[in-house]
DNA sequence: ACTTGGTAGACTGTCTACCAAGTGCTATGA
DNA sequence: TCATAGCACTTGGTAGACAGTCTACCAAGT
């Protein structure tokens, strides 16, 4: 499960564009692996990721490994402790908190852009995102759902035509995803229909409005998540640092 | 692209543990070599950076220097491209503008939150800020107008409280600072005006009336920038492509 | 019991060397 | 003039080596 098939598993290519190859670099791989490791829990937050521990996990050299690793560091997913090592990061009480709060400005903005440039094949595909979400709320699909209103949320973003907003709100993204897969059920039906009013008022162009709808949406993930922290953990025992742990064999 | 560097600068330490200096890794260093040199000009848009001769250049091995790179790379201050090199990035036309209109998003949101939160003493610090920056800009020094002027965003942005708006708009700052040099003495005395009534804003508390003028500052800065361009290149004869320009001289 | 000193092992940071494959340039040939 | 074959150069990745540093652990001294 580990080892990096570099093949072209995922095509999603766009029909027609045949990459005849695509010598995707290691590094690039390597990263994607990790990331996604990392947020499924694979690798528990805290532990201390060994450079050719996890080369040979994914049959590379400790030169992609290491390459990856600076970037996750960069990006906030490992601490990079100089002379120690990568320790999958830990997140405070409050970077959640700030995440959303991030994630409410860039989002807000890309939806007052999207609103202003989307045109009608946009305001259809978003449309359509819409109907297969609530479908998948409807049926209890928790993991459909969280891709769909991931995918929704990057489509707006996207559609601001602006790369920067783009690139940062997908890092944002993603981070949150991490933190935070278990709030999404929560607050399913709302959610939904928050997004159709917001994707309503893109299609009407109506700048102000979709800002404001997008942030109340991004505030209301927000205070879902500090309801479900509130009744789940009372007071977290603050589990004895998964930190140094190594297997210590005889 | 892009980064969220969660060093340990931004020290959210427990008050007391002071890390001693902690030896920079050198890869740390190349990146600010190169960055620097990218801003000052000494490394030209469009030049093709050799991994050997930057790292003989800066007297380490190609490691540190690879690793640098992709860093570049990745916050786009260069572009790689697989199996040939990274050349300086050559900003795209419309470009500084998506980045301004990033940045709007940005600030903007920052002294709102900067207005819920700064102490007596942030606001006397962005009080100085604004009196030393007049100073320099009255006395016609660029350089420290420039300068001063970016520690009062980013002051302003550290006061948000929001460790990831920091972060975003530093590296926004940053790559504005090197696209727009030029621009800043345009607009000396109305930039500084308008920072006053933002300083008193945030002093006030209120967030909207911060948030608002932000924008607009930002706003104000976007149009000078088109203005200078409109006036400056009016048709921009495309310098006969700097891209691939090696030293062949005999 | 607590501190100090020493030891050992584990990793990183960096360097060197090497090779395969891809890219751009150039000179050759039609 | 235009294609093309070849060449020089550069990256991407691998392997191995070594110093410095970090952690843990043990032993002796206070």
């Amino acid at each position: 499960m580990t080892t990096i098939s570099a093949g072209p598993g995922a095509g999603a290519e766009p029909a027609g564009v045949r990459h005849v190859k695509r010598p995707t670099p290691l590094r690039e791989s390597v990263y994607e692996a990790l990331t996604e490791m990392i947020i499924d829990g694979t690798l528990e937050r805290g532990r201390h990721l060994v450079e050719v521990e996890l080369a040979s996990m994914l049959g590379v050299s400790r030169q992609p490994v290491r390459e990856a690793l600076q970037r996750l560091n960069n990006e906030g997913w490992v601490d990079l402790r100089p002379g120690f090592g990568a320790m999958v990061h830990v997140p405070a009480e409050d970077e959640v908190d700030q995440l959303l709060a991030a994630r409410a400005a860039l989002e807000s903005e890309s939806a007052r852009l999207a609103a202003r440039h989307a045109s009608k094949e946009d305001v259809a595909k978003l449309r359509e995102l819409c109907k297969v979400g609530t479908a998948y709320q409807e049926a209890g699909d928790i993991d459909g759902t969280v891709r769909t209103n991931a995918e929704l949320h990057s489509s707006i973003t996207q559609m601001s035509g602006n790369r920067f907003l783009v690139d940062f709100a997908a890092q944002v993204d993603r981070r949150v995803r991490w933190y935070y897969t278990p709030v999404a059920p929560m607050r399913g039906a709302a959610s939904w229909r928050e997004h159709n009013r917001l994707v309503k008022a893109i299609s009407d162009g109506d700048e102000d409005k979709a800002a404001q709808i997008m942030r109340e949406h991004t505030e209301h993930t927000r205070k879902a998540y500090h309801e479900l922290q509130a009744t789940a953990e009372p007071v977290e025992p603050a589990e004895p640092a998964a930190a140094t742990r190594r297997r210590r064999r005889s």
